[in-house]
RNA sequence: GCGAUUGUGGUGAAGUGGUUAACACAUCGGAUUGUGGUUCCGACAUGCGUGGGUUCGAUCCCCAUCAAUCGCC
């Protein structure tokens, strides 16, 4: 019996986009999705009613943070992550991989594991594939990540080989050591940055040991739009179609678009959660900074095309307030509307899909957002 | 009325007889992609209360004047 299954609804015949849904034993959600990322056991300023009231179904947390703090030892005494935030769907934590290259300016590799400072006390420490193994079965989240190197963007050749050569023993001995797979599943992780003889590599190894699902790393690390395209067209065909497919790190509104449309399931990203504590919204009409002065007196909503809560209760002038006023709710609101708002976005495209469709509405979405344009930003 | 002290950008405040007058906050922009909630980067006083004077040169020295604060009548 495995965790994590997924069910194959159809494929968009202008895209090749596919429609599914992921069963996991916290309930089932549709793909494509979006996971809203909450590090440290909470998406911050969110409670989890309020992310049930949005319409998330499955959030991601991390590995790495909740075991410097509190210890996945204390979670595990509180009968699981799920119990101990009170959220009820499903959950996904990330290995701590990416962490341990991205926060963590002391590192050493070696195949045993990373040797690697505490970012918070400078205390070191190790993390290998047992340790990131057993600290996410004490976590009991649904969805677990094998523990991987994430090189930088760009990385010679001949490292991303050694890398990805590594990445795989890796996930070998994490399938190994992972001991609840029967109520917890394993992704692996395709690495190989933009080499696609790396890719392929990469995605032979991985599903030669048939994990449940499988996920495309060591993307948006700061390597241009055409590059994450093209690797996402040569490796997603690499991939099993009867499992699911995740992104990791991606959560642009054009990125999500754009992998769907290459296969993609499943992404999180922390981009709408930070850029709302910033005063930065996503709205169809592109990216709004309601902390910019010209909206002091503004009293429309925020996405007038939005339907969320926030939108139908809240003026810009008000949250404009609220976050140059560093108040708490502010953040809220703006947290609220921008994970709405991808959520949102995700459903659109699963009914384009439905309706195959999905090239139209890119077109559409991208020329009402602004992504046409000469100098349109990122997002 | 007399005495003392102080007058530097929106605010609090450094500072020196000589190129671009610290810094902080506020303000105004920008950034942000497997999380930095109090993050990062930029912009922002042609002028140092006002008027004279000394000097090659004054925000810094001198005089006057105005203002504020404190104290005394």
């Amino acid at each position: 019996m495995t965790a994590i299954r997924y069910e194959h609804i159809k494929t968009c015949k202008q895209t090749g986009a596919r429609l599914g849904r992921v069963h996991t034993p916290h309930g089932s959600f549709d793909t494509p999705t979006f996971m809203p990322v909450g590090t440290l056991a909470t998406v911050k300023t969110m409670s989890p009613e309020e992310l049930d009231q949005m319409g998330a179904n499955i959030i991601l947390s991390n590995t790495y943070h909740l075991w410097l703090r509190p210890g996945h030892d204390i979670i595990k005494e509180a009968g699981g992550l799920h119990k101990f935030m009170n959220w009820d769907g499903a959950i996904l934590t990330d290995s701590g991989g990416f962490q341990v290259f991205s926060l963590s300016d002391l590192r050493k590799i070696e195949e045993e594991g990373v040797h690697f400072r505490n970012h918070l006390s400078g205390e070191k420490l190790f993390l290998s594939p047992e340790k990131a193994m057993e600290i996410q079965n004490a976590l009991g989240s649904d969805i677990m990540m094998a523990f991987d190197e994430c090189p930088p963007y760009p990385a010679e050749h001949a490292y991303m080989k050694k890398s990805v050569e590594r990445t795989s023993r890796w996930a070998e001995r994490c399938l190994e050591a992972h001991d609840r797979k029967d109520v917890q599943g394993l992704f692996g992780i395709i690495q190989g940055g933009e080499y696609e003889d790396l890719r392929k590599l990469s995605a032979r190894d991985l599903t030669s040991l048939d994990f449940p699902g499988y996920a495309i790393g060591g993307l948006s690390v700061g390597e241009p739009k055409d590059v994450m395209n093209r690797v996402l067209e040569f490796t997603t065909p690499l991939l099993p179609e009867d499992k699911p497919r995740y992104l990791m790190g991606v959560g642009s509104p054009d990125s999500l678009i754009d992998g769907a449309i290459r296969g993609v399931d499943m992404f999180d990203c922390v981009l709408p959660t930070r850029i709302a504590r910033n005063g930065t919204c996503m709205t169809s009409e592109g990216r709004l900074v309601v902390r910019n002065a010209k909206y002091a007196r503004d009293f429309s909503p925020l996405d007038p095309d939005c339907d969320c809560h926030v939108c139908k209760n809240y003026s810009r002038a008000y949250i404009r307030h609220l976050v140059k006023a560093n108040e708490t709710f502010g953040f809220r609101l703006t947290t609220y509307h921008n994970l709405y708002f991808l959520l949102k976005l995700m459903e659109q495209v699963r009914e384009a899909i439905k309706q195959d469709r999905l090239g139209d509405f890119k077109e559409e979405f991208f020329e009402q957002y602004g992504f046409n344009k000469p100098n349109a930003k990122n997002f």
